[in-house]
DNA sequence: TAATATTCCTACTAAGTCAATAGGATTTAT
DNA sequence: ATAAATCCTATTGACTTAGTAGGAATATTA
């Protein structure tokens, strides 16, 4: 039951641009230095998230990635979705082909469903507008300092 | 971001004792058979939740499983947690140990901190019982036929 | 044109986790 | 004794994760 680092370090990647946001593009080197995170790495997840329409990027010198939308379009749940693949909490809900016989007798499938569904509904709920913009939680919370 | 066999086996496990739970003890052998999970995969997951308090075991002839506690005292939450290890869906969350450098400038944390309470409050929620008596969740639902 | 800075692409790999299975030892009832 | 059950330790094949490697392509600038 783990986000794995892929999904962490998307996400990761999604606030940078938009703290950096300032019109232009911002290269990744520079999101691997503040991040601290390899630039081999986050390149394979940034092409991912260019390819799914969430980040413009531009080659060559001064080029760079930037935001596709306004961060208040971006959910956290449909950038996990995209680089998790999934985000169901098991695979009997995973679409369609993972059905299983015993479904309609199953005594715990309504409980994973629900559980699926308060997960979307969170991760739907928050943008990485939210993300940027905490100052109140991210000061004076009980993991600072 | 997944629930693997061992929780979901576990949590069936759970709920076909309280289903057939008529004071004696259940060989694994018939939750094997209902269940449609090999006996020997379903051995080392009982012996856990023996091992935890969960179950009652018994050797020999006539032996067998039973729950330890009344269905409404075992939680869906308490089940997971203790076979998954924990249930919390990023490494950074998982005790003290993985604790980050960056935790006190992460601007993903809290989110993170949110989704496992929501988590761990609906799972915590919801017995062994509950998952028993859901007729009308199980009847008549989307995926019932 | 040459140098430089950047993204883009394909492949590879070591380590870890998952989902079981195997083979027997031990215990208890009859 | 025999049968029916749990208990215990180890092993295995497949899959996933978390990266790394090496270079090709593109764009800017001097």
């Amino acid at each position: 039951m783990k986000i794995s680092t892929k999904g962490r370090y998307a996400l990761r990647i999604m606030v940078d641009l938009a703290q950096h946001d300032n019109g232009g593009y911002t290269p990744l080197k520079e999101i691997s230095e503040r991040q601290e995170i390899s630039m081999k790495y986050l390149e394979t997840i940034i092409s991912h998230l260019n390819k799914a329409g969430f980040v413009e990027s531009v080659r060559g010198k001064g080029g760079g990635h930037r935001l596709a939308k306004p961060a208040q379009e971006l959910t956290v749940g449909s950038v996990l979705e995209l680089v998790e693949g999934t985000l169901a909490p098991v695979s009997c809900l995973e679409g369609d082909r993972n059905h299983c016989d015993r479904a309609n007798t199953c005594y715990t499938l309504p409980m994973w469903q629900e559980l699926n569904r308060i997960i979307a509904e969170y991760l739907g709920s928050v943008t990485i507008y939210d993300l940027v913009h905490q100052q109140d939680q991210l000061i004076g919370n009980d993991y600072s300092i």
